[in-house]
DNA sequence: AGCACTTTAGTACTTTAGTATGAATAGATT
DNA sequence: AATCTATTCATACTAAAGTACTAAAGTGCT
């Protein structure tokens, strides 16, 4: 009797952990294929962009919401160079402005 | 005999829903605390900022990346009007300029 | 009606952002 | 050595954004 109600409870802490994995599995694959956003980089399409390491560094800036001049401070280059990255980048990501550019990087997940 | 293992498998059962749930439950929060993003609006914040259904409108349409004068036709106002909108947006998120608030916005998770 | 607040809009101005163009330098590749 | 690409920077613009006011009209509330 007394072996027979510990394989009772080894058995329902058994199901309990094996359930319970099974719950936080399932959901975070739910949760995976809903929001495609807090994801990973898309470090393909930055490549397929042909943004380059510079440019990048620039629009990561960019969403951080620094000035041209904060950029070049931030970098060591002058403001001149800022703005040729920008737009540079305005037109590799098909962007009208900066802040049309971040809502396209963030589109394609490469932000 | 027979009630006594039609028991134990209801028991069974149910500890198995119950912990599959609790497990999807626990993910789910875990989860949430880690990634700030794509998570809910915080709309006590917006509240709590005192921005107003239009300001907080006009907060949508730059993070959608677009010019103070697209924003006007968007809602059918004029420019000045944005802009008033825009400055006041700026001065209660503490934002240097469009880009910062957008920064800030997203960390506080009012959009 | 009176009050507070939001939304609207204007003028005049300064600051940032963005375009167009040309050019120099460094690094990697052929 | 010659070539290609990325990075740098400048000048001279135009355009967009942002500030600092002022003020009128609408909305909701007491």
């Amino acid at each position: 009797m007394i072996s027979g109600n510990l394989n009772v409870e080894i058995v329902v802490a058994v199901i309990a952990v094996v359930f319970f994995f099974i719950g936080v599995y399932l959901n975070k694959r739910s949760l995976n294929k809903q929001m495609n956003s807090s994801t990973e980089i898309n470090y393909k399409k930055i490549e397929e962009l042909e943004i380059s390491k510079r440019e990048y560094e620039v629009l990561l800036a960019i969403s951080d919401g620094l000035s041209n001049k904060e950029i070049a401070n931030k970098l060591f280059v002058s403001e001149s160079t800022i703005k040729t990255h920008v737009s540079n980048l305005l037109v590799k990501l098909n962007a009208k402005r900066r802040t049309h550019a971040l809502q396209i990087a963030k589109d394609l997940q490469i932000i």
